[in-house]
RNA sequence: CGGGGUGUAGCGCAGCUUGGUAGCGCGUCUCGUUCGGGACGAGAAGGUCGUAGGUUCAAAUCCUAUCACCCCGACCA
């Protein structure tokens, strides 16, 4: 009653079934695959309106906006400031960063009334630059970090899973601005904040998550980490390894070391098979009875000549090249590696070529091979390699003896001579390096010979997509698992690839101008809600974590009758719990109480009460976790507010 | 963009092969009986069969085109 308890306590809510919209259904929508899916639409949640395109109900826009308060505090505490920008973005701004071709047809892009493009926003680098360099010039308005949670749009292949691919769907973007990296106001003191807050974000949710190291960015190190909720459902596969808490996503996850030798006698004369129009490793495994870890799979990079396809992957040169940030100065369309670029000398004549080599049964992965050449990379173009005599699809490392600008690297599980487990010389096949052939009793000594040996053209490095089994990093002994997660959140440290391709500087202490340092930092909000139900329900509905249900109590009276003892006793519950900050929501539905329980159950309410004549008589209600399975407990109705 | 599949009542589906009155379950509405884990009976409403064209006396059904959506493969919160 009085002010002051109401501030310490923010009142609940307290809210009628029959005056909300809770549609549940018996059944799913035929479209719906996974549980969380299935769910939150049989539970009222969501509705779907086109491809990738949903209605938050009444019950779901209450999740994501507590979700979304806790982002804010944990934010605002972190020292982060709340702002909103437009989700209608002038392609103009993309342009300058070369990201309206980066992100190619995944940006949502449609034609005004007087003919200009307009984006729809993917994300918001380019407007929040734009914007600070016109309003910071000066090393003593920085370090700032600024926020929004807001409706992104990207144009996706294939949406799916309802919110957890949808072509519109809730963010929250941070990006903090530095004029350095260590220390006091730097970035990686804002990196740490915003790591400590992700932390408190996904606790609080009540999500049981990973912290996984990711692809690192420009500046390199341990530059970007995901947040994974755990859950087998997820899409995206996560290695950890048990003793030293280390974990990483798969592309970015090193493993220890692994051992190699190149010494060891042949199995036996290199024999020639004809393997006419096999696709594939184990196509041509089956056909040649060899196993694919008895295999070895050569692949042919180049130097790079496109930018990378994805935003943060930029080559470093590239950046610098744009030094006035005018939106006219940009120059037409044309992707940035046209013109005075440092790469593009080298490859406008012939690309460099990079063998690399691992087991048949191994994947190679793009970022640890430009690792390990020093220099970006990309798959080889089928024709240019076919041109310069690469048989794509048979290659074998001997392929490197013909050509004195290439390198190979292979990894050590391909580069082995001996095979440990059984104490024998190592079998290998591999391509015969002409069409429709393969070789068997591959050699690395023979058929290679001195190559091997210089280091120049022959190096040896973890090229592969580590796998559970594999060795651990951190810990001796120790080998890797593996998990599945879904990533609901993702930090960044961004260096000046943005600041430098559009011009933003502050003055220093010395006067000198500076590109800004920056990071970027996001969470899914709208997949972090369908994240949590993946991670948590069971058979008969969803199962909310108390900070983020809908409602923290739901009610089920028996009689509905407005001066029933039973309504009058919700009503009286309901109100004492709202004041003290619970959400309550009665079902006054004239239901069975069939019908009520399963409903109770599937859109998952973590506390139920329920008012009916035999508890009454005592002087009780019944309470009862969602959690928890039989039919709760009975308890004193003056005591119900106090025991919840 | 490749490969596979589906469009029929609000939801889930049958009917199509072999053209001939558009059906079932759930849900919705009315009346009655029920009332602590998705009740029962009786009745009712609700469909341009995705769209356009064609074949035919006649098309949900056959043909052509087109659109939408879903599933399996490359990027991302």
């Amino acid at each position: 009653m009085t002010d002051s308890n109401t501030q310490s306590a923010p009142r609940g809510d307290v809210h009628r079934w029959s005056r909300t919209l809770i549609p549940t259904t018996r059944e799913a929508p035929s479209d719906a695959e996974s549980a969380g899916h299935q769910l939150l639409v049989r539970a009222g949640y969501i509705r779907r309106v086109g491809a990738g395109m949903y209605n938050y109900l009444p019950l779901a826009w209450r999740v994501l906006r507590k979700v979304s308060q806790i982002i804010r505090e944990e934010m605002n505490s972190a020292g982060a400031a709340e702002m909103l920008m437009p989700a209608l973005e002038p392609i103009e701004l993309m342009k300058q960063t070369g990201r309206d071709e980066a992100y190619g047809d995944n940006l949502f892009r449609l034609t005004d009334r007087h003919g200009r493009t307009i984006a729809l926003a993917p994300t918001h680098e380019e407007i929040i630059t734009d914007m600070m360099k016109g309003a910071v010039s000066s090393y003593k308005q920085l370090p700032i970090n600024l926020y929004q949670i807001q409706t992104k749009f990207r144009d996706e292949f294939r949406p799916r899973s309802a919110l957890l691919r949808g072509r519109e769907f809730i963010m929250k973007d941070a990006y903090s601005f530095h004029t350095t990296i260590e220390g006091p106001g730097g970035l990686n003191e804002a990196y740490d904040a915003m790591h400590r807050a992700y932390v408190n974000i996904f606790t609080r949710c009540g999500l049981d998550f990973t912290v996984v190291e990711a692809e690192s960015g420009p500046i390199g190190g341990s530059a970007s980490h995901e947040f994974m909720v755990n859950c087998e459902s997820g899409e995206d596969t996560i290695l950890r390894c048990p003793q030293s808490g280390y974990a990483a996503n798969v592309e970015k996850c090193e493993t220890g070391e692994r051992k190699w030798s190149f010494e060891g006698d042949p199995t036996g004369d290199l024999d020639k098979v004809h393997t006419p129009n096999l696709p594939g490793i184990e196509e041509v495994g089956k056909f040649m009875k060899v196993k694919p870890p008895n295999m070895l799979k050569t692949i042919v990079f180049q130097t790079a000549t496109t930018p990378q396809p994805s935003p943060p992957g930029r080559g470093q040169g590239e950046g610098s090249l744009i030094s006035s940030s005018s939106p006219t100065s940009s120059p037409s369309s044309s992707p940035p590696s046209s013109g005075q670029g440092k790469g593009s000398s080298s490859t406008a004549s012939s690309p460099t070529w990079i063998l690399t080599v691992v087991r048949g049964d191994h994947e190679v992965n793009e970022s640890k091979v430009k690792d390990a050449a020093g220099a970006p990379v990309q798959i080889a173009d089928e024709k240019q390699a076919k041109q310069a005599g690469f048989a794509i699809g048979y290659v074998s490392p001997r392929a490197i003896l013909e050509r004195t600008g290439a390198i190979l690297i292979i990894d050590p599980d391909a580069a082995r001579a001996i095979d440990e487990t059984k104490g024998k010389p190592m079998f290998w096949a591999t391509g015969a390096d002409e069409p429709d052939h393969h070789v068997k009793h591959f050699n690395w000594r023979r058929e290679l010979g001195a190559i091997l040996d210089d280091p120049s053209r022959v190096k040896v490095a973890d090229i592969r997509n580590a796998m559970a089994g594999d060795p651990s990093p951190r810990a001796e002994g120790a080998t890797l698992e593996a998990a599945r997660g879904i990533e609901v959140g993702h930090i960044f440290k961004l260096g000046t690839k943005y600041s430098e391709a559009m011009g933003f500087t502050v003055l220093d202490q010395s006067q000198q101008r500076n590109p800004v340092i920056m990071g970027c930092y996001g969470v899914g909000v709208s997949r972090t809600m369908q994240a949590c139900v993946e991670m948590s329900h069971d058979d008969d509905g969803i199962v909310w974590p108390h900070a983020i249900a809908p409602y923290h109590v739901h009610i089920i009276p028996m009689k509905l009758e407005p001066d029933s003892e039973h309504m009058r006793t919700a009503e009286k519950l309901a109100k004492e719990l709202s004041e003290n900050g619970l959400d309550v929501l009665i079902d006054d539905r004239d239901e069975r109480p069939g019908v009520k329980f399963k409903d109770a159950d599937l859109i998952g309410c973590p506390l139920r009460i329920t008012i009916g004549d035999k508890a009454l008589e005592q002087g009780c209600v019944e309470v009862k976790k969602r959690s928890e399975g039989g039919k709760g407990e009975m308890v004193k109705v003056e005591e119900a507010v106090r025991v919840i």
